[in-house]
DNA sequence: AAGACGAAAGTGGTTGA
DNA sequence: TCAACAACTTTCGTCTT
């Protein structure tokens, strides 16, 4: 467990559980984007407490096809007293375990989830989210999934879609671009399974805000907290002044991330800034360009 | 020599008939 | 299904430090 930042060694550490982050508080450095559930949620103070609090048994996840509840017929072949079962009846045995595992995941929405869970596990586990993130992405694929939305798409591009949508709708900033990645789909095939979901499912999903990458790219640039601070202040300006709108989210944070590190003489070249957003410098000029216009703000570079 | 700037043309995706 | 459209990218020439 980290106890100070290994940058600037302050010990102001920010827990964001439901980004599932550890942010320092001083310089801003993420210093991990995966912080896994520390326990149960509640303490006891003596063993009787312990006892009723308790709620006992291995979690049901839906991460797993079956909720992680299986039955199973084991290897020794010995009846429920113990005692050998006798040669005639093995081969019988050896059958009833062969059916019973495969019955067990038998039906075609049973195989599809085998193989969706164990994708999205190898997704989101290369995004470094969280535990909490996957199973509410099993628990939406499992609806898409009931809905039969999957016939005709790929498995792998339903299961990115989700994953997308969870980490919008719980301001976890992941681009497409970076899912993209992770899962070997194409950007427009994600896009695309993303838009059908969410019009069948309705859920809603709020469009990005662009101070959420923030942290992140400003991490990425080693920019002091201080700067974050002034970027979002700017980010939130312009919200209102709604010139936020329609443009991509990932520009206007790039912009605002690059007039802040100028305010506070930590300046970084728009090739850096842009790099690591994701974006090209001429899309910076053009947000940096409408903040500084509509913003009136005063900065020479 | 590197960075900033902006014009112009090209790209991929959305929208509305 | 097609054309118009907005956002963004690529490319390139010019200017500044």
């Amino acid at each position: 467990m980290v106890s100070k930042c290994p940058e600037c060694g302050s010990k102001k550490l920010i827990r964001d559980y439901e980004k599932g982050e550890i942010i320092c508080g001083k310089c801003g450095l993420i210093i991990t984007e995966s912080i896994h559930d520390m326990g149960p949620e509640w303490r006891a103070f003596d063993a009787e407490q312990k006892e009723k609090r308790a709620r006992g048994g291995a979690p049901i996840k839906l991460t797993k096809p079956n909720k992680g509840l299986v039955t199973e017929i084991d290897q020794y072949n010995r009846d429920i007293r113990g005692t050998k079962i006798s040669q005639k009846k093995q081969p019988q045995l050896y059958r009833m375990r062969k059916w019973h595992k495969r019955v067990s995941i038998s039906t075609s929405l049973e195989r599809n989830l085998v193989i969706a869970l164990a994708e999205l596990d190898r997704i989101a586990s290369s995004l470094g989210l969280p535990e909490n993130i996957k199973e509410s992405a099993a628990l939406l694929y499992r609806k898409a999934v009931k809905e039969e939305l999957i016939r005709g798409r790929l498995i792998e591009s339903v299961v990115a879609a989700v994953i997308y949508a969870i980490c919008r709708m719980r301001g976890i900033p992941r681009t497409l671009d970076e899912i993209s990645k992770a899962s070997g789909i194409e950007k427009k095939e994600i896009g695309r399974a993303y838009r059908f979901l969410k019009a069948e499912l309705d859920i809603d999903v709020p469009l990005t805000d662009p101070s959420q990458y923030v942290p992140k790219f400003a991490a990425q640039l080693r920019l002091s907290g201080e700067v974050q601070q002034t970027a979002i202040k700017l980010i939130k300006k312009s919200l209102k002044k709604g010139l936020i709108s329609g443009r991509g989210p990932t520009g206007v944070a790039a912009a605002a991330l690059y007039i802040a590190a100028a305010i506070h003489k930590e300046k970084r070249t728009q090739k850096e800034v842009a790099d690591v957003a994701g974006v090209t410098e001429v899309t910076i000029r053009n947000r940096y360009r409408e903040l500084k216009k509509e913003l009136n703000l005063k900065i020479d570079l």
